[in-house]
This record gives structure tokens, sequence and C-alpha cells, in this order.
RNA sequence: GCGCCCGUAGCUCAGCUGGAUAGAGCGCAGCCCUCCGGAGGCUGAGGUCAGAGGUUCGAAUCCUCUCGGGCGCGCCA
């Protein structure tokens, strides 16, 4: 519809260029906009306005002359010029009906569309470090993540997800220690444990099952552990130095296949753990992508020599730098540490290089916020690696700050105080968590208040949403205990007795879906979606409220059972894409 | 200090890339089933869109400055 009207205009357009109008020659992009209240008609132009300028006309009269100029179209009943140049146009209800057909026709597959053109688009989202379970602010991550990756998948892009597991480096060593030392105190050794070791229980647990099924074939005696160890920070030490020596005494000790095994151990629970967390948390991905891999098979080093092909690397203070600053970064980075071992981002210009290198037409990463500075260096990387940098985009997702009530939650991994992801899908459900993720803008702060979550009251708007759906579904048993059979095509052949505001305004809503969609896709944008199924709902719970469905008269129930066909079937597709039920009674 | 995100109703947030009288939910006040599910609907109160300049037919939206909040600024990951 909006297409037509765009062509109508443009064709206005030329006629009134023909006749030799002044000031056409630059046509903006014509912006036709559905319009907010119902006496401004259906759709508006604000081209008079945009013309007006270097026409030098006065904008109404540039708008009288584009509608005159417009050529008649069946489904525009009528054009208006309004306040200070507006041309609003007022669809035929005859055309908007064809909706109601247009859902039924096309169920699940209504509001899809095919502009994604089939482009390889690569999602790479949540990417903890597997050194503990999801906690709560990974799960924005993962359902908006999810959610964005799905509605690309849905207007037409190849979408490949992705879990990017960081197997290697520091961070997985201070897990791996932190589990033998706990397996020590298991064997029963009196340990004190690392300030900056992982407190977890899910760390007792592993080294309880460690324990458990080799018993004390691993146990050293503390003494030996902790000789010439220097101090943690509770002992007026550096909890830096002393994990990283308790590290490399884990791996004497134990000795390189043993050391492998604890932390083969831990890392394989771990991600098993988060596997199936977000398995039922509604997040699937096609790989998860290991970092220790990049490392084993020499694509680090092969990403280094790209860089120093191109002349971007160079030596100073024993360490390898990358001259990122050159290309947009504040400064140069390190990639080879003075002692030889790659950094973090080493392996991760390789990371990209890798998915460069898979053929994506466009690579989305989405990290927490609080990595925007890591953008500028990864952007130069791909420049510096001779690849389009347009492919990259990076969406930020800004932390959700958890509450009970008034309070604050206060989390730290390493402390182990957290609430994890699954907590608190046992607390509110997946549905509601996933509602609750995506119901914000994913740049905006976000407070998430489990008090409020957690009820299963009217309160939270998730099973407002599902109501409508529900209630839809009642009114469908209802018929049936009234011994009347639903007729679809006479309800088709009565839509034109669909007159009452509440059916016009949701024959409006229904036909807006596939545009929210698109929009919500190309944006990155879920909580358009959401907002959209609100106001969806509410249109539906005024109407039900307003008429009765179930008439007398066969025509009008029918045409009405056809309306609510159609906000069923459309409220099922937004919440299926949002992987949230669609429950027939709640 | 520099950089990124943000500031809209008592609270939590939308606001369709510059449009018409700034909108929802919760909370508050009042009302609506002999009727398809009241987990609903309707009405009302509540706003200097943080503040000040600027751009133009038009600004919550764009630019500059100020104030306030969050987060970054490692040879950590």
């Amino acid at each position: 519809m909006k297409q037509k009207i765009e062509e109508l205009i443009l064709q206005a357009v030329e006629t009134l260029k023909a006749e030799g109008f002044p000031g056409l020659e630059i046509i903006p992009h014509i912006t036709i906009e559905r319009t907010r209240e119902a006496q401004h008609g259906d759709f508006a132009s604000n081209l008079a306005l945009m013309l007006a300028k270097p026409a030098k006309v006065n904008p109404r009269q540039l708008a009288e002359k584009i509608i005159a100029a417009l050529p008649r179209h069946e489904a525009v009943m009528k054009v208006e010029m309004a306040g200070p140049g507006f041309i609003n146009f007022f669809i035929n209800p005859n055309s908007q009906y064809q909706v109601i057909k247009k859902i039924h026709d096309e169920g699940r597959e209504f509001g899809l569309s095919t502009i994604g053109a089939g482009k390889k688009v690569q999602v790479e989202f949540v990417s903890a470090n597997p050194t503990g379970p999801l906690h709560v602010g990974h799960g924005r991550g993962a359902a908006y993540g999810s959610v964005v990756a799905d509605l690309l998948q849905a207007v037409g892009f190849d979408v490949h997800r992705e879990y990017y597991v960081n197997d290697a480096g520091r961070q997985m060593d201070i897990l791996a220690a932190s589990i033998w030392l706990r397996y020590l105190e298991e064997c029963g050794e009196v340990v004190h444990f690392p300030s900056n070791g992982y407190r977890g229980d899910y760390v007792r647990e592993i080294a309880w099952d460690i324990h458990k099924s080799v018993g004390n074939e691993y146990r050293r005696p503390i003494a030996l552990v902790l000789e010439d160890i220097p101090a943690d920070e509770p002992q007026g030490g550096d909890k830096e130095a002393h994990i990283d020596a308790l590290i490399d005494r884990t791996k004497t000790l134990l000795g390189p296949p043993l050391y492998r095994d604890f932390f083969q151990i831990g890392l394989d629970n771990i991600l098993e753990d988060i596997k199936a967390d977000l398995r039922e948390f509604g997040v699937d991905y096609q790989q998860w992508f290991s970092e220790r891999q990049l490392m084993d098979d020499g694509s680090v080093e092969k990403a280094l020599e790209r860089l120093r092909a191109g002349g971007y690397l160079y030596e100073q203070d024993g360490a390898t730098w990358f001259a990122s600053s050159r290309i947009g970064d504040e400064k140069d980075r390190v990639v080879v540490r003075e002692n030889s071992q790659y950094t973090y981002f080493a392996s991760d210009i390789a990371y990209h290089m890798n998915k460069l290198d898979r053929g994506f037409d466009r690579i989305i990463d989405i990290w927490g916020a609080d990595h925007h500075g890591y953008v500028p260096r990864v952007r130069a990387a791909i420049e510096a690696l001779g690849a389009d940098k347009s492919k990259l985009t990076v969406l930020l997702v800004q932390f959700a700050a958890l509450y009970r009530g008034e309070e604050k939650v206060q989390m730290s991994t390493r402390s182990g105080e957290f609430v994890t992801l699954r907590q608190l899908r046992n607390e509110v459900g997946k549905d509601a968590a996933r509602f609750f993720y995506v119901m914000r803008r994913s740049e905006q702060h976000m407070d998430f208040d489990l008090k409020l979550a957690t009820s299963k009251s009217n309160e939270n708007p998730v099973f407002y949403v599902q109501y409508a759906y529900a209630r839809i579904c009642s009114v469908l048993r209802q018929l049936d205990e009234k011994g009347w059979e639903r007729n679809l095509l006479l309800g088709m052949e009565n839509l034109s007795q669909l007159t009452e505001e509440h059916e016009i305004a949701l024959l409006g809503t229904l036909a807006r879906y596939p545009e929210v969609l698109e929009r919500a896709a190309l944006q990155y944008e879920p909580h358009q979606l959401i907002h959209y199924l609100r106001d969806l709902a509410h249109e539906f719970h005024t109407y039900y409220n307003a008429h009765q469905f179930l008439v007398e008269d066969a025509g009008i129930r029918n045409a009405r059972l056809n309306l609510v066909c159609a906000v069923k079937q459309v409220l099922a597709n937004g919440l299926g894409l949002l992987n949230i039920n669609s429950p027939e009674a709640m």
C-alpha cells in the first residue's frame, strides 16, 4: 500500500515537471508515513513541505497541485491537503479487508519477507568466558542476540548464529587452578582460597566430581603448593601476582598432561552447562567457535602475517604492536607480548579474519556496552586485513541492573555472588524473562526488577499479550459449545460488514505487521515488535469489550471470527519470533 | 582529563531517523459484565521532553555549550 502511494506521488510529480513546474529537479526521498490520528487519514506525505523551498512556492499550494495531478487508484478513497501542507491519503476500506484474506492464506508466513535477499549474515552473541554459569547480565545479550538473528532470518537473510568460546588465556588458567585448589580441599588439605580465584559453588561441584572419580590421586601437600608463593592481597600482597604464581605452581606440580585434564574437565563441564542453559532459554547456535583452535591451527600467526605484509606491525619494548592508531583507533595495541604470548586481541583479529574468509556479507558482533572501547581496534583490524570495514556492525547492549524491589543486587563473577540466568528462568519462566529483556531498546540502561518479573500478576506485560491470544482461543471454544461452526467463506463474503471503529483500527494494525517486522529487523530493534504486539493486544481487548463476536447473524459472526482469527495468527507469529509461547489457555 | 551510551508523567519506558494536540504500562481517583475469560475495558488527574543558545516553514529528535547519571580508557579477557 505504502509503495503504491509512493508510485502515485512520483507520477504526480513527473506530471507537474512535464508541465514545466519549477523547482522539482531534485526530488528528495519520498517518505510515506502511517498517520497517528484517524482524522489525518491512513497515510501521509510531507513531500510538499520538503519541496516548497526549492520550488519557491507556498507548500499548501504545491500540495494542492500535487493532489490535482495524482492519478486515480481504486484503493485510495480520498486525498486531502491538511495543516501546513501535508497530503493525507484515506484508504478505501474494501481494500483494507484484503489483509484478512492475506493473513489467512499466508498463515505462519505472514509478515516474512525477502528483502534480505539471502545475504549471509553472521551474528555472534553472548560469547561469555566459560569460567562459570551464565548470569542475568548475559541474559540480555542472549535474548537480544537471538531475537535479532531470528528477525533477520524472518526478512530473508541467511543467518549464522555463533558463540565464540574463549577457551584459551589466563581466565581459564585461573579456573583450572581454582578447581585444583577446591579438589585439594576435598582431599582434606586446608587451603586459603585465593581472593582472585573463582569462588562459586560450581567450582566445588566440579572438584567434588573429580575427587569422587579419582580419589586422592592428584593430591599434593598444601605446603608444597604454597612454597615461595607471594602473599595474597588480604595478607598485604598483590592478588594478581599471587594467582599467577599459583597457576604456575599448579602446572609444575601436576605436570602438563594432568594440568590439561583439570583445565579440560572444567571447560567441558561449564560449556555443557552454558549450552544447556541457552537451549532452555530458547537460544540456539549453528556454531560454537573455539579460540584455542585459532591458536593451535596457526590462524593467529597467519592473521598477524597478513597485518605485517600490510606494514601494520612493528616491534617495540620487546613486544609486537599493531599500528591501529593509523586507522581510527586512539592508540596502538600489543598483539604479541614481551613473553611471546599472543594477546586476546591477537586471536580476535584472527577470529575476524576467519569470519571474513567464510564469506559473510555482514558480520554482527553483539557485546556488552563495557566493551565499547574495543570497537575501533577491531574495525581497524578489519581494515588492515584489507576488508571492507562496513561489513562489521557492532551492537552494544547496555547492562541490566538487577533489583529486588528497591534494593539493587550486587554481582561479581569471581566472588560467586550473582544471580544465574537459570535461577532467573526458574523464577519468572522463559517467556517473561525473554520478554523483559527485549522490551527495552538495547542501548538503554535497564532496570530488571526481579520482584516485578516474578509476580505472576497483571503487572507483568507478557501476560497481557498472551492473554489476548488465549482469549481468542476461548472464543473459538465457546463457538463450539454453542453448537456453531465457523464458516470461513461466509465470513470472507461478509467482511464489508466490519464497519465498527474498532474493526477498522484492527485492520490497519494488522496490515502494519510486515512493516514493523522489517523495521525491527533492519534496525536491530526487537523492542519495536514487542510494542507492536502490545498495541495489537490492546486493540483486541478493546474490541472484545465493545462488541460481541458470537452473534446470531451468521454473516457478521463469521466476518468477526475471521478478523479475530487474523489477530490470533499475527499474535502467534510475533510471539513465535520472540520465541515466546502462545498459550491456548492460561 | 579524553571517549562511548543516556537524561521524556510519581516510577519503568515508547516516540516510526525533522512533522500535525508528546504517548503506553505500573501507581493514583472514579466507572463498566444477567453478555464470548474482569489476567480485560472506559474516563480523569499528572509534562518547562535536564538547562541554555543555534539551524528552519517546523526540534523531544540535528549542531554547540553547561549540568547530572552509567560505562570504558592494560603487554587482562
